[in-house]
DNA sequence: TATTTATTGTGTACAAATGACACAATATTT
DNA sequence: AAATATTGTGTCATTTGTACACAATAAATA
C-alpha cells in the first residue's frame, strides 16, 4: 500500500529536470550536546537511509533547488543553504538492490532508467536548531530521524561520505567564522556553546579560555541569571548581537584579512 | 576558414555527454612576481574568451573529465585538480550573440541546443609553474594566454566570477595550507615565494617576518648562493622538500586539528 | 539552617606567536 | 675603494595561547 503511494506519486514530468543532476542536503542540528544529522528511511523495503535529496528543475538554480527539495522532502523551510562540495564519481548510480526494489513496486521503464542513471550531486548543509524545526516525512520516505554522528545510519550510495566532507567543511569553516546563531536556541549559555564547538572540532577545548576568547569576539549580549534548573552556579545566559555577528561573519577572523 | 574546421569538428556524440553538465578550468600560473590566468578565445567572430572548458561524459568521473578537458583545451596534462564550486545559476547559458555566432558558422540545430541549453558548470583549479607550461590552443580556440589579473579580459558568461571565486578559494587555503610548490621553479629564492603569498593575498607582508614564519614550517632544503645575475646581496635558494611539504599537506597549520 | 558540592566567572603566570624595526654582511655597481 | 641595494638575522614590545587556580554561588544534602 505504502509502496502503490510511491510508485504513483513518482510519476513527474522527467523532461523538466535536468538529467544525472541531483542535489542533497546535509542538515546539522545540536541538541542535548550532541551534533546531529538529518536523515530519512525510503518507502521501499529493506533499510535504505538517505540524505534528503532530489532533483534539478531545467530552469531552476541549483541553489534554489536545494531550499525546495529541502521543504519538500522534510519540510523545513530555510533561505539559504551552503554549498560544500559536488560529487561526480561514475559509481554514483543506485545500487542493483535498490533499482530492484524500484522495480518490485511497479515503476515504469523510464523510470527505472531515470533513477539507474549516474546522477552527478551537488551537497548543501545548513545547521539549524533543532527545538525550531519540525521535520516531516514525505510521500516517499517513512521516516524522518535526527541521527547522531556515532549512531548516523549507513546511507546509501556515497551519501555516509558527504556527510563526512560535510563536517570536515564545518570543522574548517569554524576556525574562521563564527558558527552557532542558527543552532543553538535565542538565548544559551556559553557552555553550550562550548559544547557545540567541541563536537564540531571532535576535541576538548578549556573552558575558562573559550569563554574569554568567544567574549572578545564581541558579538554577544550579556542577560540575567539563567532559569533555576539544573546546576549548581547558574550562569549568565547570551544571545548573539545580529549585527555584529553579521559583520564578523562578513570580515571573518583570525586570519590574514 | 577556421570557422569550418571549428563546426566540422564539433561533431561529436552528443548521446555520450552528459547533458547541461560542463567543467571549467581556472589555472593560475605565478611568472614575474605576477600571478596569471589561462585563458583562451574561441574561434569565432568577436572577443570571445573563456576559461579552458568542456563537457562530461556519461561514463566518466566528474574529476577526471576536468582533467581532460583541461588536457584537450590547452595541451597541459596534470594529475589532479581540484574543485572549488559549482555554478548552477538558471542565467547559465550561451548568450545570444554567440548562438548566432555558432550558427553562422554552420552548426546544425541540434547542436545549436546543445550549446544553448542551461549548463551546471563545476570549477576546478591548479597552481602551475608557468616555465613548466607550454600552454596551445585546441582546435576551437585562436589563441591561449596567460593573463595577469590587472588585464583579465571580459570572459564569457560567468567567468570572470568563476576566477574571482577560485582566487578566493585559494587566498583562503593559503592560511592553513602551504603553497607555492606547483607555483615555482625547483628552486627559488625566499623573496619570490615572498610575492606568490603577497599577490595572492593582495597585501605587503614584512620580509623577515615572513622568512621566519616559512622556515619555521620545517619544508624547505636550502641550497647554496643564487646566480650571480641582478641582485646586490645574493639570496639562498630554496627548494621544496616533498616529503615534509606532502607531510604538512596532510596535517595543515594554523588552526586547531 | 548550615554544610557540602558542582559549576561559573575571572585571575594569574608562563610560553609561544606576531609585528615593527634595526643592523651587519655582502654582491654588484660606480 | 666607496656607494648601493638587498639579504639574513637579531631585538623587543605586544598580543595570543595554554594551563591552572580560586573565590562566588545556586542547588543538594545533612
Amino acid at each position: 500500500m505504502k509502496n502503490k503511494d510511491l510508485a504513483k506519486n513518482l510519476v513527474f514530468d522527467l523532461d523538466q529536470l535536468v538529467p544525472g543532476q541531483s542535489v542533497d542536503c546535509v542538515i546539522m542540528g545540536f541538541d542535548q550536546n550532541e551534533l546531529k544529522i538529518l536523515v530519512l528511511k525510503w518507502k521501499v523495503e529493506g533499510d535504505f537511509w538517505a540524505l534528503p535529496g532530489g532533483f534539478v528543475f531545467k530552469d531552476e538554480d541549483l541553489d534554489k533547488a536545494a531550499i525546495r527539495v529541502l521543504k519538500e522532502r522534510t519540510g523545513i523551510e530555510l533561505p539559504f543553504l551552503e554549498q560544500f562540495q559536488t560529487f561526480g564519481n561514475i559509481r554514483r548510480r543506485n545500487s542493483d538492490i535498490l533499482v530492484k526494489n524500484l522495480k518490485s513496486i511497479g515503476l515504469t521503464g523510464k523510470l527505472i532508467d531515470w533513477f539507474n542513471q549516474r546522477f552527478i550531486t551537488t551537497g548543501y548543509l545548513s545547521l539549524v536548531d533543532i527545538q525550531k524545526c519540525d521535520p516531516k516525512p514525505d510521500f516517499s520516505s517513512e521516516m524522518i530521524k535526527w541521527a547522531s554522528l556515532d549512531e548516523l545510519p549507513d546511507l546509501i550510495f556515497d551519501h555516509n561520505d558527504i556527510v563526512k566532507i560535510a563536517l570536515d567543511f564545518i570543522k574548517n569553516r569554524i576556525n574562521y567564522l563564527p558558527i552557532g546563531i542558527t543552532l543553538l536556541p535565542e538565548k544559551f549559555t556559553m557552555k553550550s556553546l562550548q559544547n557545540l564547538y567541541e563536537s564540531i572540532l571532535q576535541k576538548k577545548i578549556d573552558r575558562g579560555n573559550f569563554q574569554r576568547k568567544m567574549l572578545k569576539l564581541d558579538i554577544f549580549t550579556r542577560h540575567e541569571k539563567q532559569l533555576e534548573g539544573g546546576a549548581h552556579k547558574a550562569p549568565y545566559l547570551y544571545s548573539f548581537d545580529e549585527e555584529k555577528y553579521k559583520k564578523l561573519l562578513e570580515q571573518g577572523y583570525g586570519f590574514y584579512s
